[in-house]
DNA sequence: ATATTGTATTTTGTATGCAAAATATTATGA
DNA sequence: TCATAATATTTTGCATACAAAATACAATAT
């Protein structure tokens, strides 16, 4: 018989999720300390399943521990960002060759769906909706393509970009009109079957973000618009 | 002033460091369950710091945690093999890329006297030398191509497939004879400051490897050899 | 003997207690 | 007034206590 009673989610998971999503919202500000009795308090649990989740987003980098003095929320650096899209740019790549290689026919329809929905979203000019179906279609990716490890990292780090990009560019690093022939490319490729290309096509869309990141971070140090 | 009191070594910090080695060697037998209060009192510390070692060695998938249940000691698959393989692929392929662009004459010399260690253990004939020749070959080139983050995850999961190797192989995937050529050309890419060829080089050098992974595997479970 | 129920034991998840370290506050002297 | 020392308060790191869940064991019925 199937055991369903495996989805007890004990405090730690659930302390987990609610700084996670405080700490990508904004609500719990970059660079301030925990007062683990206070926030302890707050979220209504002990010390105990509170710590056990700072340590775990500080092994995802959301926050810093310094020993003897506490937990302290991070910010990534511009470096840091560029970084992860360079992280992204591979693994990402990697996920769009398997995908190639064991999409579905069903999955190659939703692949559709999700390119339908950029394109309509990028019709009708509203950036935020086409952040969003660009978001759908990256998890899909990812979840096409990752075996559980690659899946995890790569959804780490898509989610602190996302929130990255939401905070600071309204969402997006370069335009829709821009992006869409990228988003385009990687699909056809998929649907395809050639995994050369949907790799290629991947990590192109990736390295062109990242290109503009830089150039945008170089402009902005320069007339010190930071 | 600066402040040197940072290191501050906590028992969660050995306590993690000791599981690691135990379960790298084999101290731990792969499926075996964790008894927490047993282990605490050999570790000589008390389940709080062991847990949270356990939990950070989870992140790492070295150890499963069912809730209510408890940990057990993990023991990866073939398959998961073969993805970590493939993660390595693309990720040392970019720190290859990325050592290219940023290697300096002293490091230059440092590879090279690394190459000079693999040439030497190759030719006097011990697999063993030349598979930790091998192994501070990849740990420098992690370490010079790789920001925090990419050294991270590819320390991680290099000390697992060194470990695994060692476990079932006798270190190598395979023969000294066919990897120092590519060892060899990865350096020299490096050297010469090419990024594409650098990234080729190291991309190859794993493929090659996870395809005589596959390989093997195959014939095992074809003669039964498991 | 085998299955089923009930009881005892172990183990986990979480809160709490407490010493040592870090920080803030006050007092003292230049 | 400002720096330094002394003291009080807060916070961390770790151990421990304890209820609830899981497991092992025993008793009873089939």
């Amino acid at each position: 018989m199937k055991n369903l009673g495996n989805d007890h989610v004990n405090l730690d998971q659930k302390a987990y999720n609610q700084l996670k999503t405080m700490i990508l919202d904004q609500n719990l500000k970059s660079g301030s300390k925990i007062y683990q009795e206070k926030l302890a308090v707050d979220l209504g649990i002990s010390r105990t399943p509170l710590v056990n989740a700072l340590k775990k987003l500080e092994q995802e980098r959301l926050i810093t521990a310094i020993p003897r003095k506490g937990f302290y929320i991070r910010e990534f650096s511009k470096e840091e960002m560029v970084n992860i899209f360079e992280l992204r740019e591979v693994l990402e790549g990697l996920a769009a060759r398997r995908a190639s290689l064991r999409i579905t026919g069903s999955q190659i329809k939703k692949l559709n769906d999700l390119l339908t929905g950029l394109k309509t979203s990028e019709a009708g000019g509203s950036v935020e909706k086409y952040a969003k179906a660009d978001r759908r279609f990256h998890h899909f990716l990812i979840k096409l393509g990752g075996d559980d490890l690659l899946f995890d990292i790569l959804e780490t780090y898509s989610v602190i970009t996302f929130s990255y990009l939401v905070k600071f560019r309204g969402g997006l690093v370069r335009p829709p009109k821009e992006t869409l022939p990228e988003h385009t490319a990687i699909i056809e490729a998929i649907i395809n079957k050639d995994p050369e290309r949907s790799e290629q096509a991947a990590r192109d869309h990736f390295k062109r973000s990242r290109e503009k990141l830089i150039k945008d971070f170089e402009e902005e140090s320069q007339n010190g618009s930071l």
